[in-house]
DNA sequence: GCATGTCAAGTTGTG
DNA sequence: CACAACTTGACATGC
């Protein structure tokens, strides 16, 4: 059975993340910093309960969790830590009360870090700082229960295989936690799927497919071929496959970019109907989008199924 | 109240 | 060479 996500935001549920800016947390004392941060983080927590309430309520099987959940948490300056906070007991157990819900609804959750975090930077400092960033996911995704960080692979640099050369090393460097939950995602100008199959195949990571990018930067793959290789990826774990769909707000021609509010059915690729796999849906239309496209493509709600007698699940995160 | 500009970070391609 | 584009929205500021 396939599985639609939801990213990040709601359109409709009155479900908001708050945030805050660098420049009016540096005018408090580090004391009034931690308390103000820490309001903060128990009310994105809080939201992560009420979005994973909603997202099960209105029949959606998987949700992308937006990365700022813990504002500014790897900023250079105002940067802290869980166990800082005043609020860090509640936090903690609000985030564990989320892996049960998810348990209980049987979601997926996952995790996207934006564009600044990459792997194949010959910058030590933007390494550095990547690294500091999935090591901050990894712990939201192991307190919830995620069992994706999805990442791209970054820039180019003007040669490409010194820059997968980076990519693969700082891959298998990384700590348990962030590694068994690392994906890597084709992109719409550097890297395809063909590019990185080779990469994810070698470290035995799955490779997460965008079929939007893919039309924008294609590799000579046919979504056929793409999808088959990124399903492999995935089955050779023995993990549910991951593929984001989007379609462009102003047609295919020329270079397309934004997101439009609803996925356009014919965008939907064929080849993916009968799978069991989870498709991340990117419309700014947010769950009216992924509702809209569950009907069309006549899937049911997401509903948990009771379990299956000498099923085991310990294999779940 | 409401409109508008701002926000930590990297990289690439455009104008 | 500056700046928009990438998953956009929330917040601060100023009227």
């Amino acid at each position: 059975m396939l599985r639609l996500g939801l990213c990040c935001l709601f359109n409709q549920a009155p479900i908001h993340f708050r945030s805050a800016t660098a420049k009016v947390i540096k005018k408090l004392d580090r004391p009034d910093q931690l308390v103000r941060l820490g309001e903060l983080c128990l009310d994105n927590a809080r939201s992560l309960i009420a979005a994973v309430e909603e997202v099960h309520r209105v029949g959606i099987g998987a949700f992308r969790v937006s990365s700022p959940l813990f504002p500014l948490y790897t900023h250079p300056e105002v940067g802290y830590r869980l166990e800082d906070l005043p609020t860090a007991v509640e936090v903690t157990a609000t985030l564990i009360a989320v892996k049960s819900l998810k348990d209980k609804y049987q979601l997926r959750l996952s995790f996207h870090p934006d564009q600044f975090t990459l792997l194949s930077s010959p910058r030590p400092e933007v390494t550095t700082a990547s690294l500091e960033e999935l090591d901050y996911q990894a712990m939201l995704a192991v307190l919830i229960g995620a069992d994706v960080i999805n990442i791209h692979g970054g820039g180019v640099y003007g040669d490409k295989s010194s820059a997968l050369l980076r990519l693969e090393n700082q891959i298998s460097a990384l700590p348990e936690p962030i590694r068994e939950r690392l994906t890597l995602e084709n992109d719409d100008h550097s890297y395809t799927v063909k590019d990185l199959v080779p990469v994810c195949d070698k470290l035995s990571i799955p490779l997460v497919y965008d079929v939007h990018h893919h039309r924008c930067n294609p590799d000579g793959l046919t979504v056929a071929e793409a999808t088959k290789a990124c399903l492999l990826s995935w089955r050779k774990l023995g993990r549910e496959p991951y593929f984001h769909i989007s379609s462009p707000k102003y047609g295919w021609h020329g270079k397309p970019r934004p997101h439009a509010d609803f996925i356009d059915r014919s965008d939907f690729p064929r080849e993916w109907q009968q799978l069991d796999a989870t498709i991340d849906v990117e419309a700014k239309a947010k769950e009216l989008a992924v509702l809209k496209l569950q009907k069309e493509l006549a899937l049911p709600p997401w509903q948990p199924t009771s379990p299956r007698p000498g099923h085991n699940d310990t294999e779940e995160m």
